[in-house]
DNA sequence: GAACTAGATAACCAGATAGCTAAATGGTTG
DNA sequence: CAACCATTTAGCTATCTGGTTATCTAGTTC
């Protein structure tokens, strides 16, 4: 299934809204405690350091879209990752961070 | 070479940086016509529908981040890809956007 | 049902940013 | 060097969003 060319400007919003989502630090932060299987909101924030407000509203975004999953049990919510193609995502984005710093490392050594 | 974890905020905010730059429909589509091969700050903006201004920035931005390179050859500033790896994390964006509709999909038949 | 707890939501603020117009820069050509 | 051209930058506005505190909801326990 190729992707549309030139890429409808609907299309490209509905990319760059994932990107988006993926696009801030505590989130990530979040989707990293969440590799090791369901954790509760409280946990998640005191683990991050923040507050559960904050955290339930980061869960929430992701969960409208569509990477996360919520069970409640009693007192607490569950959360999961239902989308696990995004730490695919992050390893293939942390390969070209690493190799655009080297890149700018051997540029600078054949300048000097 | 693994991935920290917990992922430091650091970390987490270098990739985050990434996903951010890619969040935004313009500089999506900008990569998309980049695909072909360089092409001229006019002539991206043309084809878009937008100032050269805003192309010109949006190109400055993803030259910062590596994604872009700039190539100046009389009047004009020829601009390519660098790093295309972005056309892979686009395509798996796709596919999980795929993947969570059709799930969607599925789980309204089944409540219906 | 009253007190308590975990989580969600509302209201708000501060900072970031995409877009525009206008002005500046750098290169070309008469 | 003067006119011109493609690109960049500056200044501005409107919008969006991450974080906070305060309030509300829902489930539990006594």
């Amino acid at each position: 299934m190729p992707l549309p060319s030139p890429l409808t400007p609907e299309l490209a919003e509905a990319i760059a809204e994932r990107f988006r989502v993926l696009g801030e630090p505590t989130r990530l932060r979040l989707l990293d405690l969440l590799a090791g299987g369901e954790r509760t909101v409280g946990d998640l924030a005191s683990e991050i350091g923040c507050t559960t407000a904050n955290v339930s509203k980061h869960l929430a975004l992701m969960a409208d879209a569509g990477i996360v999953t919520r069970r409640r049990s009693g007192l607490h919510a569950y959360y999961v990752v239902s989308d696990t193609a995004v730490y695919e995502l992050c390893g293939q984005v942390c390969g070209s961070l690493r190799a655009i710093a080297d890149a700018r490392a051997a540029s600078l050594r054949e300048t000097a």
